[in-house]
DNA sequence: CGTGTAAGGAATTCTGACACG
DNA sequence: CGTGTAAGGAATTCTGACACG
């Protein structure tokens, strides 16, 4: 009934909320924010604010933590994952426009 | 790819940004808490938190209350609209039992 | 009835730093 | 490197109450 709400994108979590649905503690959260694995909006004073999607995130930094690997090695799969997504997308709006040109073929 | 979600559901937001989201004073949320026309879970110490499904909920009765509707009003309305609900819900389970029963028809 | 506000306390969050390793 | 912790301050939230209407 709202238009598109999309609540798993929307920033409305606060960091103590986070910490007891991920299991991590608030160090660990803020920690990985400074390394730049987790991305939280601000509060108008400063409080931080999570996505469910940053919590699924922060799952996902949790276990590969426990596997050994450094924040670091997390950030490049990040960004790695990132370039592919980004070129998956410029494929497929590319796509999109050639169908809108010369109509959609079968095969 | 986690187990069902269903973010909107999950009591996670607290009061300060469920405000913001609905333009509702805090003072305003707690009295229709007060009300029975919301029903938030509490953390540990006490503090409320709200689910996405709260918020629009709000934004209902904000709505409402707008057009001058009082807030026993509004709980009439939902009471009635959870037993319309309920009734549905007990036909359709009935049905489904029927046909794990005797099989599906078709028509 | 519905909402604002001041009151006092308790819990939350923030930052920068020291510690250990 | 990754995380714990004590420190001090600022912002949040809570409850019960008085106010107005």
């Amino acid at each position: 009934m709202a238009d598109i709400p999309s609540y798993k994108q929307r920033k409305v979590i606060t960091i103590g909320v986070v910490s007891e649905l991920t299991g991590l503690s608030e160090r660990q959260i803020r920690y990985y924010e400074e390394r730049k694995l987790i991305f939280p909006e601000r509060a108008p004073k400063g409080n931080r604010k999570y996505s469910f999607a940053d919590v699924e995130q922060l799952i996902d930094i949790a276990n590969k933590r426990e596997e050994g690997v450094q924040t670091y090695e997390i950030r490049q799969d990040m960004l790695r994952a990132e370039r592919k997504k980004e070129k998956r997308m410029r494929r497929d709006l590319l796509r999109g426009e050639i169908n809108a040109r010369f109509g959609i073929q079968k095969e």
